[in-house]
DNA sequence: TCTGGGGTCCTAGGACCC
DNA sequence: TCTGGGGTCCTAGGACCC
């Protein structure tokens, strides 16, 4: 019994799915910006052909943006959300077992399939996900995780391949090692690759050929996962349920600064609503609170960064009682005469909502609190986020993100009318 | 003018206890 | 001469991912 796995990792997601619902958008240049439209965080092909950087500040690529006519698009997160699932409806198609790694991307258990032609498999996926949602993807397969990834990396690269790259022959995968940079591995970031370079360290390869006690001492036990990985030995089985987080954070950067406290209640009563909300999505309740807030550091004016952390008396998610505290600490934090850039409000220590310890001085109906966080969760969920809300997370949000380029919810368009045919 | 928003895991070292 | 030692918990920091 030999492992094997696929990654499909759908092309230049964001940039992607505009196009779908868009056609005249093919063959241009597209990119996506993140949040508050600051930095660009997708482009086609046709964009990265024009050198536009990941990560690029929108403000910095102006100029060649303009100069080349490319498509500017704000992300509209409930789009790609909804492609997403599509997507991965469409993958659970070819195989028993599926791991949702990102919104872009899932890892395919193929341990079943070793006697098939897995080109051929490959291939059929890549064309009923285009098909059947219009998404363009590429495919990889291989005995580890990291491994996949690798072929698929390659996959992209290679005319030849033409999105698919299937690495369970030795001498190929040796050759594909070869061709890899090992800043381009799965699990080897800037820090490592620059390390390793200074060991004489520089592809894949040479990675894998290093020694255990040398990798074990120079990127603990989980760069050696990684190299086990290259040499074919699986350390990292699929996860088919996602676990709960441990940790849950909202923050967000303002449209513009923000000075006055008021302001910054609004805000951070937003963030808290929207971890408790989350909170209640996966059946946890938090022990801890943290309100953070942060100036902007690229300007050349007073710096505030600061958080404030509450412990809990009793672990909760009832949005009233998270408001309370974020307030309190946002009070404890807050300093006049600074120019606030971000602010955000993290919940930690998480427990599963039935092992909550009560404390015996704790005077709060939490029944109460439970039935009314239900009804709000279900009018939430029927009518469209925030459709109803706490009175301190304010109306008119003078805070809240720019996003002037959006495209409309193309595929979640039917609720919204649905909505003003009952009112 | 304009610079994202989420997460995870591991380790080292200090505090504390017996 | 000998200058404890092991276990556990917590936190900060460093690395990584999309």
């Amino acid at each position: 019994m030999t492992s094997l796995f696929a990654l499909v990792d759908c092309n230049n997601f964001y940039a992607s799915c505009e196009r779908v619902f868009n056609p005249k958008l093919e063959g241009q240049p597209i990119v996506v910006l993140s949040n508050n439209d600051g930095c660009i965080i997708a482009r086609s092909n046709e964009a990265k052909a024009l050198g536009i950087p990941m990560g690029e500040p929108a403000f910095k690529a102006k100029d060649v943006i303009e100069q080349h006519g490319v498509h500017v698009f704000s992300s509209n997160y409930t789009l790609y959300g909804d492609m997403s699932a599509r997507v991965m409806q469409t993958l659970a198609q070819f195989t028993p077992n599926l791991e949702v790694y990102s919104i872009d991307e899932a890892f395919l258990d193929l341990g079943n399939f070793y006697g098939r032609d897995l080109n051929q498999y490959a291939q059929e996926m890549r064309e009923t996900v285009r098909a059947w949602t219009g998404i363009p993807v590429s495919v990889g397969v291989a005995p580890t995780k990291t491994l996949a990834k690798l072929a698929n990396r390659l996959s992209k690269k290679s005319k030849k391949a033409a999105g698919v790259l299937v690495l369970t022959d030795e001498r190929h995968i040796e050759e594909a090692l070869r061709r890899t940079e090992v800043g381009d591995v799965w699990g080897i970031g800037r820090r490592y690759a620059q390390k390793l370079a200074g060991f004489g360290i520089h592809t894949a390869l040479d990675l894998r050929n290093a020694p255990d006690t040398f990798i074990k001492k120079h990127m603990t036990v989980v760069g050696l996962r990684t190299v086990r990985e290259l040499r074919g030995e699986p350390c990292q089985d699929l996860e088919l349920e996602a676990p709960n987080k441990q940790n849950i954070c909202t923050s967000r950067s303002f449209g513009r600064p923000i000075t006055g406290l008021s302001e910054l209640q609004e805000a951070t009563a937003n963030y808290a609503s929207r971890c408790a909300a989350k909170l209640r999505r996966q059946k946890s309740c938090t022990g801890a609170i943290t309100v953070f807030l942060q100036t902007n550091q690229f300007r050349d004016e007073p710096q505030y960064f600061n958080s404030k952390t509450i412990a809990l008396p009793t672990a909760t998610n009832s949005t009233l009682e998270l408001l309370h505290y974020a307030n309190l600490a946002l009070l404890a934090l807050y300093r006049e005469g600074y120019r606030y850039k971000k602010s955000g409000v993290i919940v930690s220590e998480l427990r599963p909502q039935n092992q909550v310890q009560a404390s015996l001085l704790d005077t709060i109906d939490r029944d109460k609190h439970q039935r009314l966080m239900q009804a709000l969760d279900k009018l939430n969920s029927s009518w469209g986020r925030d459709k109803v809300t706490c009175a301190s997370q304010g109306t008119t949000r003078p805070w809240q993100l720019k996003c002037e380029k959006k495209s409309p919810c193309y595929t979640t368009k039917f609720k919204e009318l649905l909505r003003v045919g009952v009112r």
